[in-house]
DNA sequence: TTGTAAGTTTTACATCGTAAGGTGCCATCG
DNA sequence: CGATGGCACCTTACGATGTAAAACTTACAA
């Protein structure tokens, strides 16, 4: 009698811009970027394709109101460390500000190719280097070193690994006998790196680079060198 | 009488796997990632997009076919280049090899996003790292140190820029002056960095940072830095 | 009751990648 | 010589995608 065919379906929550956004990038969790389809995000809001057109003006400026969700998601966290920044601790408090970004994009990894697409950069992102270029300022950073610094650091500063390729691109998998055997040949450089590696820690086949690891190396030798230049003043 | 209806038309050339991929980096170079279609790249040889199934298995391995070439084409350029790289030297070596890469890649501005979009990592991208590599070991590096090294330069290793929004992302156009009160509120560190530049060099409304510049001063950074790793010992 | 606006759905279309199968040509072999 | 078979290319067709246009639905004001 109170419509409905189906067994007692719920009401169902009205949409909103807020709630497409947060279930694309569930769905981009779940299945990365390509999976995100105006239809499937649609689906899995019970709703059809065309209605999500009504919060937001098409798939570009969807993945720009992603994009924003995510660094806004940085910038929450990133708020809530409050640490010193005076003089040389300028330092301690960027590299803990970025490695709180980095872990935030470690639970969005398509996060990085999103940005990358975007032609226009998210407000969140000003936000957040706002927030840096603060510290390096507290730090005693002239502007103009400051501003070099930012662009030093680059993506990196929101905590982009920016690795060339992600996940197991050494060391894959099959029988690395007759593969070092043909890699020697090619690139007898990097072949003796892996050796060497091999011999010092014999149980790294897989992953062998620690990318947490790597990432603070990378990042504490531009952190290092921007502290140089402000302390040679 | 010798076929061909229409106003003499050519033979035209048969296709090739490398005429494809030279069309492909020919449309993205003019339109971007996103005009290159099957069916305009077969457009521009003159011959149906299923044609282009002989010779490329499917679009991913085009697009693994396109990255492969651009990278080739930077080894090409750097292959060129031969200078002492022994102890300290490895630097300079090492600055004009990336600066090159640098160059190859502004002529394809899409190589970054197509690079990082691919799953396996171009064969050539391995024999550029190698050639890295053995001017690091010229220069006295540990495999270990070097390994570490490479992480850290990353995809700047290839000349990625690496900046989250490449082009005019500051100070686009109209009017800055109701900008810059509403910027102040919001982002009062960047307020404040962009008034002391415009003040510095007030003729720099577009394009006042030099990508050539802060490329060169990131770079420079982490070459630096590991070189004091690596005479450290 | 009637109108009006907001929110959602229906229908439809152009464009994309590509599967399946067909066509023309040439070299080889009986 | 004609038959055979493979190579290179084309035709047709299908499902998925983004989205324009217009119809429907609900809620509320006049």
């Amino acid at each position: 009698m109170t419509a409905e065919t189906e067994t007692g379906a719920q009401p169902r929550l009205p949409l909103s811009r807020e709630r497409v956004l947060r279930a694309a990038v569930s769905l981009a969790d779940e299945g990365g970027l390509k999976s995100l389809t105006m239809r499937r995000l649609a689906e899995s809001l019970d709703a059809e394709a065309m209605s999500l057109y009504y919060h937001v003006a098409n798939k570009e400026e969807l993945l720009d109101g992603v994009a924003e969700f995510v660094v806004q998601e940085i910038n929450d966290v990133v708020d809530r460390i409050d640490l010193p920044s005076a003089g040389a601790d300028w330092k301690k408090a960027a590299r803990q500000r970025i490695l709180a970004a980095r872990e935030v994009l470690l639970r969005h990894p398509w996060a990085p190719e999103l940005l990358q697409t975007r032609t226009t950069a998210p407000v969140a992102v000003a936000k957040y280097f706002d927030g840096l270029l603060r510290l390096m300022r507290d730090g005693g950073f002239s502007y103009d070193l400051a501003h070099h610094g930012l662009h030093a650091l680059g993506s990196r500063a929101l905590g982009f690994s920016q690795e060339l390729f992600n996940p197991g691109d050494d060391a894959n998998s099959d029988d690395s006998a007759a593969m070092m055997e043909n890699m020697a040949g090619q690139f007898p450089y990097l072949a003796g790196m892996l050796m060497e590696i091999v011999h010092d820690d014999p149980d790294s086949t897989l992953g062998w680079c620690d990318d947490q690891t790597e990432f603070e190396f990378g990042l504490d030798i531009v952190l290092d060198g921007l502290d140089r230049l402000r302390s040679e003043r």
